[in-house]
RNA sequence: GCUCCCGUAGCUCAGCAGGAUAGAGCGUUCGCCUCCUAAGUGAAAGGCCAGUGGUUCGAAUCCACUCGGGAGCACCA
């Protein structure tokens, strides 16, 4: 029986007994963990609920300690419960039978729900995350997007949730005409020149998308004093959408280029998406014009007849307050009978729930090292054999918090095209920017102002070129941990420890920002990002690999955890074990471990990968303290050492299973 | 002008379907490797939870207002 069975059970209990004595009926019933194990294993502040609910519906003032003794005689004659106390006003505190608990949960699978993930009958999600624009290589700020989103999308494996991950390549906009603008005018530079360019950098260990990062910096630059450049952005810009042209082949090399590029980036990160779906097939395939039937024919946009839209077909908006200079209603169709962002969006997210009509076609694009493959739309269908994409029961949009308000008039829009799904089926999953403090802006070389050396933090900016870029992190973290692994291990091939290395720099940043709730700015700070100590990524991994070294040594011995489980036989020598002062102590470790499942739930539920970021490292934090206090091997008393290493077991397959739903390894040895 | 987010230890952050003594990490000071990995660990110091008022048996948590900081409100994408 699992923790969350025995919630549940519990739950049970004391919503009859609340209705059979004292005619109360409970909805929600709050459990918490208490503050110590002293207290109990879980703990219901339910009577004081309950006193004033029946003074709402008799009148009478009641004594929440005397609800609670009624509830604690209830729930003590459950099997699973060991005993229950009543504390403080009126605190009812559960405690387990806890050698009963543990020969039951001591080989259970922490993630019991995570295998029906694969199931094609379980209900399917789709999560966007990433979604850079094809013209330059990532930086952090990309990154927190994809670690969210690639972080989320395994919790919701994890709940048994089927995952399809999408990353949206906006290839048709003007952020790749700018790029091209800096190919064609600045460098005067055909498609076949940029392909030896290419091959150029290639060979010299240098990659496309720094080029472009740095080619797009030099085009804004020349903006600002060349408007006859200016004016061939336009001119691209409508080549680039049209299709079928020599400009618009050369915006397509340059931004498939730059995909794979940041495909790589995320790669190195444990990253992978199911499908890239592009802005052009969504023009080509006139997903808008579907959409735009679909809305007229219900009636939710109009064309403006008079006033400063006239001629625009708008979408009313109410909830959004406007003023003079805004209007309250959101223009989907310019006067010039193009349509905008938005409007795209409404189309696109109508796909995504598989209410437009239309869908796209698919070529196969990449297959990754570990046989997964990716797949990319296409405006010719010609690929017969292909997964079904889109229509998920729920659609997360990881986009930043800017997008707020874009991604609130899509989704209503959405919703009002089709009310029986709502707005509940979309979720913008927002999240605050990573921006730079000013120190950090200035060690990257960038002169700041007077007025921005006073400012909290810098924004960063792809098209100033002000950003911490991707693998340049990972690249100083990889060094740094490397000279770490060199300084421990210097016997190892240089095969292991750098792939040792690899993983300490991927637990450290994935680690880094998940660590931030969703709605928290962090500003980036080099020194806490490269740290391998304290509250890191690579603290946890370092418990778990401590972890299983226990289980090395004892595979050595050739001791298994069968002959364990016969040593604890019937139990009884355990619950005399537990109820001492050290047995407690164990206790806990135990039951911390178990909880991993409820945290993934919560994560889930809250849309927080935080939560289990927090939790994982608590676990860690939990188990050092308990390698510390306990040695495990060198035990005498064979019971005590059995349970020692049931528990570590516990705790070092829930810490992994943690580690790994936030896309960690852990390393063979540090 | 309107909307949203943030304000908790010197610094960076958790905690916020109201509940037990407000927690971590970093930094500071003093300790711990004959023993399963010291990327670890023990202890100390450090708090009017921005302010005011309200709701409640009970508020860091809910409500209102005020003050600071940030983001957003296009026929841009």
């Amino acid at each position: 029986m699992t923790l969350i069975e025995i919630q549940e059970i519990l739950r049970d209990a004391v919503r009859d007994t609340a209705r059979k004595e004292f005619g109360v009926e409970l909805t929600q019933i709050a459990a918490e963990t208490p503050p110590k194990t002293e207290l109990g294993d879980i703990a219901f502040p339910v009577a004081f609920e309950m006193a004033k609910l029946i003074k709402q519906a008799t009148g009478e003032k009641s004594n929440p300690r005397e609800i609670a003794e009624k509830l604690k005689a209830a729930l003590e004659s459950i099997a699973q419960v060991g005993r229950v106390e009543v504390a403080g006003p009126g605190y009812l505190n559960v405690f387990f039978d806890r050698s009963a608990f543990l020969a039951a949960n001591a080989d259970a699978e922490p993630l019991p729900n995570s295998s029906k993930s694969a199931d094609m009958s379980s209900p399917k999600v789709c999560v966007e995350h990433t979604s850079v624009n094809p013209n330059k290589s990532a930086h952090i700020g990309h990154v927190r997007n994809s670690v969210l989103g690639d972080t989320f999308q395994r919790i919701l494996k994890a709940t048994g949730k089927r995952v399809e991950v999408q990353n949206y390549i906006d290839n048709t906009g003007v952020q790749v005409a700018d790029v091209v603008v800096g190919f064609i005018f600045i460098e005067n530079k055909d498609l076949a020149e940029i392909k030896a360019l290419d091959a150029e950098l290639t060979a010299a260990g240098k990659t496309f998308d720094y080029y472009c990062w740095d080619l797009y910096t030099k085009v804004g630059v020349e903006y600002q004093t060349n408007e006859e450049l200016k004016e061939k952005r336009a001119e691209v810009l409508h080549l680039i959408e049209e299709g079928g042209n020599p400009t618009a082949e050369l915006a397509d090399f340059v931004a498939t280029r730059n995909v794979e590029c940041i495909l790589d980036t995320m790669e190195r990160l444990s990253i992978q998406y199911d499908l890239l779906p592009r802005e052009s097939e969504i023009l080509h395939l006139h997903f808008w014009d579907r959409a735009f039937e679909q809305m007229k024919k219900l009636g939710v946009i109009h064309l403006e007849t008079e006033g400063k839209q006239a001629g625009c077909w708008v979408m009313p908006f109410e909830e959004h307050s406007g003023n003079d200079e805004n209007e309250t209603d959101k223009i989907l169709v310019r006067s010039n009978g193009t349509v905008t962002y938005t409007g795209k969006d409404i189309a696109y997210q109508m796909w995504k729930l598989g209410i437009l009509g239309l869908d796209f076609n698919y070529r196969h694009f990449h297959k990754y090292a570990n046989g997964h493959d990716v797949w990319i739309t296409s405006a010719e269908a010609n690929s017969n054999e292909h997964p079904a994409f889109g229509g998920g029961e729920t659609i997360y949009n990881v986009i930043d918090s800017r997008q707020s308000y874009p991604q609130d008039i899509v989704r209503k829009g959405v919703a009002a095209i089709s009310p029986e799904r709502g707005e509940k089926a979309s979720i913008h999953l927002s999240y605050e920017m990573v921006a730079l403090s000013p120190a950090a802006a200035e060690e990257l070389g960038f002169q700041l102002s007077d007025e921005d050396r006073k400012r909290p933090f810098i924004e960063m900016s792809g098209r100033k070129g002000l950003g911490v870029k991707a693998d340049d992190l990972i690249n100083r973290l990889e060094t740094n941990a490397l000279a770490e692994v060199e300084a421990r291990h210097a016997d190892s091939s240089d095969e292991v420890k750098r792939n040792i290395a690899h993983q300490l720099a991927v637990g450290a940043l994935r680690y880094f920002l998940l660590k931030f709730t969703r709605n928290t700015v962090i500003v980036f700070d080099f020194k806490e990002a490269l740290s391998f100590e304290g509250e890191t990524g690579c603290f946890c991994q370092y418990s778990a690999v401590r972890a299983n070294s226990i289980f090395r040594k004892l595979a050595e011995r050739n001791e298994s955890l069968e002959d364990c489980r016969a040593i604890i036989g019937d139990g009884a020598a355990v619950a005399e074990l537990f109820a001492t002062e050290t047995g407690s102590d164990i206790w806990s470790m135990a039951v911390l471990a178990a909880r991993l499942e409820e945290t993934v739930e919560q994560a889930s539920k809250q849309n927080e990968p935080a939560i289990l970021a927090k939790y994982t490292f608590q676990l860690a934090k939990a188990f050092n303290l308990f390698y510390h206090n306990h040695k495990i091997l060198v035990e005498t008393d064979n019971v005590k050492r059995a349970v020692l290493i049931l528990v570590a077991d516990m705790a070092r397959r829930s810490l992994t299973a943690a580690l790994a739903t936030l896309g960690i390894e852990v390393p063979e040895k540090m």
